[in-house]
DNA sequence: TTTTTCGTTTAGAATCGTTCTAAGCTGTTG
DNA sequence: CAACAGCTTAGAACGATTCTAAACGAAAAA
């Protein structure tokens, strides 16, 4: 079946990142990186998600995982290039389902994030890394308001 | 005297944001923006400090400051200008002195910022903000980390 | 299979940076 | 000098995250 092709597929995934497919991780990818099976919109691929969030989502969906794994599992993902973290405000993370290169919107409003993709921004005269570092990345983080104008 | 006059100049600039200069905003004043005063290298104007290291600064300048007043002042200085906020690693902020157009290094292996000139980095072909918000700021991360090459 | 091993998960406690609270101060104004 | 507003404070509270130590489970070895 479709279902059991997709599980395949995730579980390969993280096998192939040296991650034992438990059944947690597993329930967090889907969750994570397989919008249908979490009832979204398939077009909204590039989700911006808290620890919180995702635990309450394994929850709801019958997929009790405790909080420490979300956390555990997060940042092993992100560790292999599954995840990205994203850090915008003080005290939260978010992590971001797109690991391709971008950059963001944040709305400081109600604290959501928009990704703009890597060729919408280019950054010309980038200064050389100090001796002795090079770089490992570039955040773009563009701070929207609501305008005063409508 | 120098420092006498140098005070004054500080206690205008407080009266000038429309902040009573108090014993406590004046000493955290000082510490911030006059880095003879903080036994610092003078050239080195540009800080970028936590709440919890600007509190350990006073108490060792023999200046008692709360850490909840550190708090609310480096918010206070935010509010009118005096500092900016940078946001780099989940549950900790820096409050920059530098207050112009520029962008940050990130060390991620000791967590130290350093600036990088605003003219220095060109952005391009910035997207435009959604309908309905404003750009406020735009900040950009250049993430450091040690290069194996020495 | 069964056993063994070692990675994984867990609840709950602990920690960390930060914010809140409520009381006392301070300094200005009338 | 009375009274008010603003400021500071210690300590409690908070929210996100990490730690702990014990139980569990997947998969390699026997």
């Amino acid at each position: 079946m479709t279902v059991e092709r997709r599980y395949t597929a995730l579980i390969e995934r993280l096998k192939h990142a040296g991650l034992r497919p438990t059944r947690q991780r597993l329930a967090l990818a889907k969750l994570l990186f397989d919008p249908a099976a979490a009832a979204l919109d398939p077009s909204a691929r590039d989700r911006h998600i808290t620890a919180e969030q995702l635990h309450d989502e394994a929850m709801s969906a019958g997929q009790p995982v405790s909080l420490a794994t979300v956390y555990n599992t997060l940042h092993q993902f992100t560790e292999v290039g599954l995840l990205r973290e994203v850090v915008v405000e003080p005290g939260r993370s978010y992590f971001d389902t797109n690991v391709s290169d971008h950059h963001h919107f944040f709305f400081e409003g109600d604290g959501r994030l928009l990704d703009i993709p890597g060729e919408q921004i280019r950054l010309a005269d980038l200064p050389p890394p100090p001796p002795g570092s090079a770089i490992r990345r570039v955040d773009v983080i563009v701070r929207l308001s609501e305008s005063e104008s409508d």
